[in-house]
DNA sequence: TCGCCCTATGTTATCGCTAACATATTTATT
DNA sequence: AATAAATATGTTAGCGATAACATAGGGCGA
């Protein structure tokens, strides 16, 4: 029994299935949603009569009447930093055992373009919002603020959050690093990050980091920044870079795990002695990683929790039940094999 | 002038806004999406009023009401397959430039989940699908050919499209792969990949990969397949194997480049000669591989011009232009340092 | 056997917006 | 100045579903 065709190829309705079944457009819609008092009998013939059709709900007709809609807007700077599709897909985990489904957006690291991706996600009136980072314009945050719906900051704990909160101290997690590499006796630091003055998270890692080196006396010894490109070649031309620039470094920092990873490549073939002559480490764990001929010393910035609390608060308070405002996640310091111990 | 806290917690509507402004609803309506004539004195009252109060307009009864939904079904099978992301940002890119929006749909490679996934995307009746590969359930096949919206079916060229198609042929460019590793004189081949069944583009890729060789007279001489994990550790573990059990290899062929990004790294470090023993190939140009030590020989997938074109597909029919049935890209063979020439 | 309650179905009235048409009010054209 | 044409606004009637209430039969206890 496949779908007919529908002649005057005009949009089946639930009209169109309750007339083929013989009963009213209640008992069908009561049917395909599986709610109410439907007699065995009824139940089969429409079933039927849908599947015979082709039949497809029109969801925006059935959001508007009931005033509910099962999304929950997933709002994230980029798909190309793999952090966020993990993120991601603990998300999805979570709510596939729920009637809600994740819409994502993307803001490219842009307020404007967060503002607009979030008043276009609003629009759809979702059940719940999660958004990467506490730091929004004012409008994105009076939308949140008066949308009614739960809203859960990620990634980030330092600073004012909407709603409720998951996440870690990055200035924390920068101040934990510099304590370790300081503790292991390393002393002249070079630091090579992303030039993203919108990436607040790596700004806070940042300025924990040198706070905690500050506090010990000791200042950045050398800094390099890039943008765009392939992390990996970037990590790489930087380190270059700056240990012919600074040759007495015996520390470099990387403000993430790819442009580490260059790095790493690169002290390697220069046949530079890691962690003994120079130690490296990154941030944020990425599975990449253990596939290198050494462990580049990280943090894990515990993303999967990050991504699974998040979708948990929000299917929670869409049933009304009670979940917590602030969960702070504790990075954990992985040694690896670049970072003397 | 903040948005007012709303103190009836009743969502705001047309007629909120109507009322502050001293206007109808349907002139509000006009202001705020900037259509018919609307004097400028009216135009400022009402801009002033929506913004005073936070409104944000319910797209899903507008939807409802004007019978167009601005919303472009995207469904992939993975994020954390790096091509998929990148995919997407050449689709996000084109759509930026229309009043149209990518939405998201994971299947993980689940041919039921990217029914159920197109079921619930097309029950907000989106104006066009962009979905990867040719091979869908019988009833996902019906959904989108009644659907009456354009369908791009991307990435693959092997099949029977439903409407359009933009992609190369995977089977062709096994073949090519093939090709030029027996022209420049391997002949003891071996291949590694996932061992993922439902991955056709790989499937199809290796269909070609071996006949190609058949023709030659050859056949591959050893096979190692994984599955989940690291692709990075996967590729180095595979390659120790493999190379161990067949010592007579002169060439691995890897399913995508991330294996095989962690095969070469292997070979690098166990000081075999690259590619004068052993000759490695991927395929897909991530761009990671520019970062190794040695430059991994692939295949490049073509991945932006596939979203933009499909995008571009959309957006034309969208508003009732013509649009190519097929385009067939062809994948460019890349040396790099692992294939010899 | 009466009335009560439960089950299975139907009816009616929105949900918040926009298309299409209707109605002023100006401005242009001859 | 008279009429047509354009501009600016309002009115009405849905879009396709669901909530809430209404109703028709059956079964069952007393």
């Amino acid at each position: 029994m496949s779908p007919q065709h529908n002649p005057a190829k005009r949009p089946l309705t639930l009209r169109d299935v309750s007339d083929l079944a013989g009963v009213s457009e209640m008992t069908v819609s009561r049917v395909l949603r599986g709610r109410g008092d439907v007699s065995d009998a009824t139940r089969i013939k429409v079933v039927a009569a849908a599947k015979q059709l082709g039949y497809v709900p029109n969801k925006i007709a059935g959001a508007l009447a009931s005033q509910r809609v099962n999304l929950v807007a997933v709002i994230i700077p980029s798909l190309s930093n793999m952090v966020f599709p993990e993120v991601m897909s603990s998300i999805s985990k979570v709510l596939d055992e729920t009637p809600l489904q994740p819409v994502i957006g993307v803001t490219n690291y842009l307020p404007e373009k967060e503002e607009s991706v979030l008043f276009e996600m609003l629009s759809w009136r979702p059940s719940g919002v999660i958004i990467a980072g506490l730091e929004h314009t004012d409008a994105s945050r009076a939308m949140m603020r008066s949308a009614d719906i739960p809203i859960v900051e990620i990634m980030d704990l330092d600073g004012d959050p909407i709603d409720a909160v998951v996440g870690l101290s990055q200035r924390r997690a920068g101040r934990k690093m510099a304590r370790a590499i300081i503790k292991q006796g390393y002393r002249k630091i070079g630091f090579m990050g992303t030039n993203m003055p919108l990436d607040h998270r790596a700004r806070k890692r940042f300025e924990g980091f040198t706070d905690a080196l500050a506090k010990a006396g000791i200042e950045i010894a050398d800094q390099e920044y890039y943008c765009g490109g392939s992390a990996l070649v970037k990590g790489r031309e930087m380190t270059k870079t700056i240990l012919e620039r600074s040759p007495g470094l015996d520390f470099l920092y990387y403000s993430n795990d790819m442009i580490g990873a260059g790095g790493l490549l690169y002290c390697l073939e220069q046949g530079i002695d890691v962690p003994g002559k120079v130690g490296l480490a990154g941030f944020n764990g990425v599975e990449l990683l253990s596939g290198l001929p050494k462990h580049l010393a990280t943090m894990d910035a515990e993303r999967h929790d990050i991504g699974r609390i998040a979708a948990e608060i929000i299917a929670a308070r869409a049933i009304g039940q009670e979940a917590p405002q602030r969960v702070e996640l504790t990075p954990k310091l992985q040694f690896g094999d670049t970072l003397k111990r």
